[in-house]
DNA sequence: TTGAAAGCGCTAACAT
DNA sequence: ATGTTAGCGCTTTCAA
């Protein structure tokens, strides 16, 4: 024999519902795709059949012939970092409302494994939504190449992208660290290869730049609550009274860490987390800066979506702004020598 | 023309390896699903032009040829719930190490909107995991009789399941809080439908009248922050001097209304969470039942992809116990009348 | 060990 | 408004 001999085990084809309404599988088809074009009375005597016969697409067989799957993917660096589920939520949805469903795919950080997922789902999806992709630039224009793209936290030029700028919040932040008395602050920074990390490192330093507090960062690699601890000895090493950590998980495993040695937050160190992701469930609660990743999540779809129903691409640059949110992690005034 | 006329732009296709390795495209078809069937340097010859050409498999003509898809789909009722980010990141990895892709769906807690997504994406998938369903079970079963099921937390009879046996946690969270004094307790109750919420209240009931304590259940619908601090008021008329709530971010909810309305935990009354999601981080860090949904995320996606390597169907129900994790919500000793 | 040919279920140009 | 026909990219029998 050829082909396929035996698919799902009984499944109902356009050609079974053609034999059972009378019509040619055209006819069918189109009942299905372009009703408007038939006559109503045989599009619902085609429903009828197709109703009593339990039929259900053959999505594959759409997809080899329009080659539209109906599907999108989001691809996150780790799904249980507590920024992304909010933003694939997002993005779930509204192309769930679109009639797209959506593929996971988790890097794991790496970019490799960014690089087997997007490819390996490029033949099945319409376009992609790449959250702080680790992938290089040209990957990723290759990628959109074949498939439209949209970004979150990475800025490449020509692309959709939908950017949450840091500046804002940092820039208070660094303000509410000088009126206190702060002069000196570690950053813990992210990875290397986060494009939210680079943003974050360099408002930083502008706004402590204009301030005059002294800006010590420390390398943190991959953000967890454990690297968030172990960096305790280096921060103390520095002298620095207050931290600004790259995330809230990093900044919950410092205060985890700063507990352990007996010392108070916010009384001997001022700590500030970034996304707030941890509300206020950490102890004490924590400053952090804010983040929305299910605007982003919006943002995102809708860009996606967007393209998708125009067929026009995009490079739309649309940014979020955040803004520090204050709770007892920088209550204490920090005044020198005091 | 007909058909398809302009799939991807330049998508590279079985034909064209096979015109560069100058062999028949059935060769290239057997280099990639059957290489022992091949001459080891025809295969190499083959795999080099795909190199060459950038080829990527089309999985709909596939799909379409055979009726597999190499897909499947992990179903949840709310993905930013933090009990199944590290449970979706788990099935994600074992699938794709066996070389399957993952759709996400996110019900948003409604069991019709679950009901879509399964019937939708049953067109393209292998198997589901369905995580904690809200559908009913002739639904479930219904879908199971179409596409190999994997449950986690939902226990129905001959489908494959891993349960996440909350007793052990519960028994020990009851004897804790008996040593402690308490001798009244209110369960904050998670959904209706939820069969974890179930087995809890269960449990509990059967803890607690062991140990003489009395329980008051307390409804809260829809597990969230909110609504364990609009709780609060509910909790303090009913003068138990301890709290169970559904998971630890209905426990963080109660702990903030408590702090908002200054009463000091666990001083004034002690709060159990369930899930340990939100590890130490809360203030004051909080004593939690064990959950380990990485745990069941492995154990379902090993089940899922053991039928589907097997073909044989399972109905095996797989348990993972919990135990209690002391914190410090839990530290105060109420002595009757203290 | 390899090639030829048919067909998986669907859509779309073309004809009527 | 509907039927005819070819073909999407792949797998698989069958023949060599």
């Amino acid at each position: 024999m050829t082909g396929n001999r035996k698919t799902a085990s009984t499944s109902v084809t356009i050609g079974d519902i053609a034999r059972v309404a009378g019509v040619s599988r055209s006819t069918v088809s189109r009942a299905f795709s372009r009703p408007e074009l038939l006559n109503p009375e045989t599009v619902r005597r085609v429903k009828a059949a197709a109703d009593e016969l339990g039929y259900v697409m053959n999505h594959a067989a759409r997809a080899l012939s329009t080659g539209r799957f109906g599907n999108v993917a989001v691809v996150v660096p780790d799904i249980a970092n507590p920024f992304f589920p909010p933003l694939v939520r997002r993005v779930q949805t509204l192309a769930d409302a679109a009639g797209y469903a959506v593929f996971l795919g988790d890097s794991d950080e790496i970019a490799d494994r960014e690089a087997n997922l997007t490819s390996r789902l490029s033949a099945q999806v319409e376009g992609f939504v790449l959250a702080s992709p680790r992938l290089d630039e040209d990957r990723i224009r290759e990628l959109d190449a074949s498939r439209p793209v949209v970004l979150v936290n990475r800025d490449i030029e020509g692309l959709a992208r939908v950017l949450i700028d840091p500046s804002g919040g940092l820039d208070e932040a660094v303000a509410h660290l000088h009126r206190l008395g702060h002069t000196r602050v570690v950053y813990l920074s992210g990875p290397r290869e986060s494009w939210s990390d680079q943003q974050r490192r360099a408002a930083l330093a502008r706004a402590a730049g204009r301030a005059g507090l002294e800006v010590i960062v420390q390398e943190l690699g991959r953000p967890s609550s454990a690297g968030g601890r172990d960096a305790v000895g280096g921060i103390l090493a520095s002298e620095a009274t207050a931290v600004i950590a790259f995330d809230d998980v990093v900044a919950q495993g410092v205060m985890a860490g700063l507990a352990l040695r007996g010392i108070d937050v916010p009384r001997d160190i001022s700590v500030i987390g970034c996304d707030d992701t941890l509300a206020s469930g950490t102890h004490p609660a924590l400053t952090t800066i804010s983040a929305a990743s299910a605007a982003a999540g919006d943002a995102a779809a809708e860009l996606l979506l967007g393209v998708l129903a125009s067929g026009e691409r995009s490079d739309a640059r649309v940014t979020i702004a955040t803004h520090l949110v204050v709770r007892a992690t920088t209550e204490a005034a920090h005044t020198i020598g005091g």
